[in-house]
DNA sequence: TTGAGCCAATTGTCGTACTATATATTCTAT
DNA sequence: ATAGAATATATAGTACGACAATTGGCTCAA
């Protein structure tokens, strides 16, 4: 990556890390700049730049006197790009990617429909194109996943809304894991085809609903594969038995509710 | 704010908010360090803590001997409460606040469902304390805003998905601005509160959809009030005439599909 | 025209000294 | 003994000045 570069980011990364995993715990105060000074045997400038760095991304908050103390985890950027990266160096892939497709239930359907009214003529070519490719290529070859991802990319950025592309870090996260498990299983992208298929024909006719429809269609595919992909893991797949009787018996990507407006 | 404190912040605050004014314009280099080490008359420690802060936030990018070029707009941390903040102050806010209720309206009900799965007893505890000082307060009033604040807060949380958490910051900051309309027009927080109820109600009974069901309908009635708003500011309100036919007339909080299906 | 190699602009890193701020402690007056 | 004010002290904030490292662009030769 970029980061191994200077030396005030591989310090950033490495500090980052440490919080993530819980090394320092919430509200806990970090070492002093002395004792970081010794540790990693830099000059104060780049701790102290290291730690502007955490401090914009939300993972501490720096007071006179007080120092850094970590702050707690729901204060954090998650949408930053670096932060979703050391997320998934250091916590178990399914953790987050039950909570990266629910994100995506919400959004991306929207962002379809929305994308259907907004999506100027050059975009639409681009969504054309990239089915186009990845009916030749596949999932399970980089060029289809690259496809793939500009795929999404574009309808994010067509939906005209400029928080809805703030959030394509996350999507595109969620993608590249999801990878792994298309390229185990070759099979899954042959499933998806049709759906991105739809998807971008309504599109280009500027039909909105048939849009969201058939997203919802391809993410309800993805969630399938999602599971998959967590046994074979073996962590813990859909959250188990101690949630109330009825509710989620998975907690995954579907939201009850909407499966069943889905479902018919 | 805390923003005023030290001189790196202040910086990090001016630079920023040069860049979202667009002055350094996409792909601009900022001047470079003599330069603008002459201009705030700071130290250079000073000044490179600034920079990084924006780098850390997506404003800028850094290279040796290039120098900071100002990111793509699409590529600043949207979700960064401070940028928010700056955002607030240099765009004129009714077109940030559109793109901020569409976000309201993707996520908050879907959150709200998630948390009448998943709310534990205290956060109930806390959303019926809301409504009821919400029922006394009103909207108009500090201690009834902040009420409202807290009622939307811990619906997120409680939603048990982290990054619906992390989009908190662009909730709290679309409704301070609603806030100024229902302090005008006091009449609008007396309509919102049956469904504040209806929320709370359908959370503690762990009735997701009923949840989500009320959560479009107080959308859907802060919506109407944002067009209100607008037109008092005078600023152009839901993109009038040139969006293709039939599609969007408003291009508001109400994607034509969902408002559909709230219609009956 | 092209490629290798040098040049110079610009950021990256370092060390030290001093200042500002907020917590902790002590002291004083009631 | 207690509350409140003065003081001490730990810690981050700011300031210079010097040198190292990177890299885009230029020169020049093949």
């Amino acid at each position: 990556m970029e980061w191994e570069k200077t030396l005030h980011r591989k310090m950033a990364r490495e500090l980052a890390l440490r919080i993530l995993r819980g090394e320092y715990g919430p509200e806990s105060r970090l070492p002093n700049e002395e004792h970081l000074l010794k540790e990693f045997e830099v000059s104060r400038t780049v701790l102290r730049e290291a730690i502007k760095t955490l401090q914009a991304k939300g993972l501490v908050s720096v007071r006179q006197k007080l120092g850094a103390t970590v702050r707690a985890s729901d204060q954090w950027h998650l949408f930053d790009e670096d932060i979703l990266r050391w997320q998934s160096e250091v916590t178990p892939l399914g953790e987050v990617l039950s909570e990266m497709l629910e994100i995506r239930w919400m959004i991306e359907p929207m962002a379809a429909a929305l994308a259907a009214e907004r999506a100027d003529p050059e975009a639409v070519g681009t969504l054309l194109q990239c089915v186009e490719r990845m009916s030749v290529e596949r999932l399970h070859t980089p060029e289809g996943q690259e496809a793939d991802l500009l795929f999404h990319q574009t309808i994010m950025k067509s939906s005209g809304n400029r928080f809805v592309v703030a959030m394509e870090p996350v999507i595109s996260r969620a993608l590249e894991i999801l990878f792994r498990v298309t390229s185990i299983n070759p099979e899954a992208s042959e499933q998806a085809q049709p759906y991105h298929e739809q998807i971008a024909e309504s599109i280009a006719s500027q039909n909105p609903e048939s849009a969201r429809e058939a997203y919802y269609q391809l993410l309800q595919h993805s969630a399938a594969h999602k599971d998959e992909f967590l046994q074979i893991l073996g962590s813990s797949p859909g959250l188990p038995q101690d949630l109330p009787e009825g509710s989620g018996s998975f907690r995954g990507a579907l939201p009850p509710l909407l499966q069943s407006k889905i479902g018919g």
